[in-house]
DNA sequence: GTTTATACATACATATACGAATGTAAACAC
DNA sequence: GTGTTTACATTCGTATATGTATGTATAAAC
């Protein structure tokens, strides 16, 4: 075949990402070869290793589509100041971030691959760190819009802060592994907006 | 070499799932061939077929020397009905649960293989849904002392024993993650117990 | 004490994956 | 409009993994 335009060079990107996450999907990040990823691009290995240089590179593309938005919804719902009412910022950030999972295939995807179907070895610890950083960043920010609502006293007096930040990061953690894990939805993917609220309630008396 | 008694071939068996597990951890299940763990227990691949037909069979013998006890553990701390105090039933088995975890390397090598170094992906996706089972019976054991520690008036009224139950479920698959995840033990490790004291004091008042 | 089944080691056949090297036609720079 | 670079496809060499088949020495059964 013979060369393509840039544009057209930024498609066959795009549809190697698109189709590396589909595999990915299937049959697990590291029983995926190039091969795999190639044949459902519709292109060769050849134009795999011209964009990228291994299957680190190309999962790394994949992840950060989606978590370079997810830090700036964050930022938007939680660190602006409107701050009618801190905890309902709280709330809705949760939600938030369960109806993008709900609307979005490819956030939905990446998620259950990042969780589910991949091993974090070599290469991949790094992404690790990445989390754990990512994980910091969503505590402080959890624990300043607790603070603010504290200060209006929407807080039971005894709760503080840091402690309500903590719970709630885990709590979401594992809402959102169990979440990803239900692919039936009975358990807990139709219920995560309910058990939202629920927590957010569970703290606020 | 020769013929074995029937104990010497049991140790190799359990010599097997040592090393596997040991090279799971390091390589990652997928990543893992059966040369690696041959090597690491200081047989040749003959042996291991002749005690498991392939990798996945290894996985799950490992796999049930933890959640076998696990179950059992659950099930004494948890349904054994001397409940002077419910709620520090539901604390002691968490705490129980984190304390096996920082005693038994076995215990915590495990866990993090199948969290963090395994892909659920077609003959283990079997395990994801013993997992979901198992998630299905904490919850279930949960809520029974939950409603025991209810009956005693020990929680607020408003708050319902289901709700309680997954929330303090959800924050404990959080935090296993992020303990796992966790091998600088600075962020989670260290406080994991004061976290779950902290949690069961959020609920309680 | 002979036979048989066991508990492996060794050898073999097949398949698959990777990365690099090479080929090539068209886009773009001039 | 020619030269150069780009964006791939094709080919090749090498390595590695799997499962099975076969070999073998000994424990256990009789």
């Amino acid at each position: 075949m013979a060369r393509k335009t840039k544009e057209d060079a930024e498609l066959t990107r795009k549809g190697i990402i698109i189709a590396a996450r589909e595999v990915f999907l299937i049959r697990g990040v590291s029983r995926t070869t190039m091969e795999h990823i190639a044949t459902q691009a519709g292109v060769t290995r050849g134009a795999i290793y011209w964009h990228f240089r291994n299957k680190t590179e190309i999962f790394q593309a994949m992840r950060e589509q989606v978590f370079l938005p997810l830090i700036d919804r964050m930022d938007d719902t939680l660190l602006v100041d409107n701050s009618k009412n801190p905890l309902l910022q709280i709330e809705n950030f949760l939600c938030g971030t369960i109806e993008l999972l709900n609307n979005s295939l490819e956030t939905r995807q990446i998620y259950e691959i990042m969780m589910i179907k991949c091993e974090y070895v070599v290469e991949f610890s790094v992404v690790l760190q990445e989390i754990l950083l990512t994980c910091s960043g969503i505590e402080e920010k959890l624990r300043f819009t607790y603070e603010k609502a504290k200060e209006q006293g929407l807080l039971h007096p005894s709760h503080e802060p840091a402690q309500l930040a903590i719970d709630t990061q885990l709590f979401f953690i594992g809402l959102l592994h169990m979440w990803v894990k239900d692919s039936d939805g009975n358990h807990f993917r139709n219920r995560a907006i309910q058990l939202i609220k629920a927590h957010m309630s569970l703290l606020t008396r």
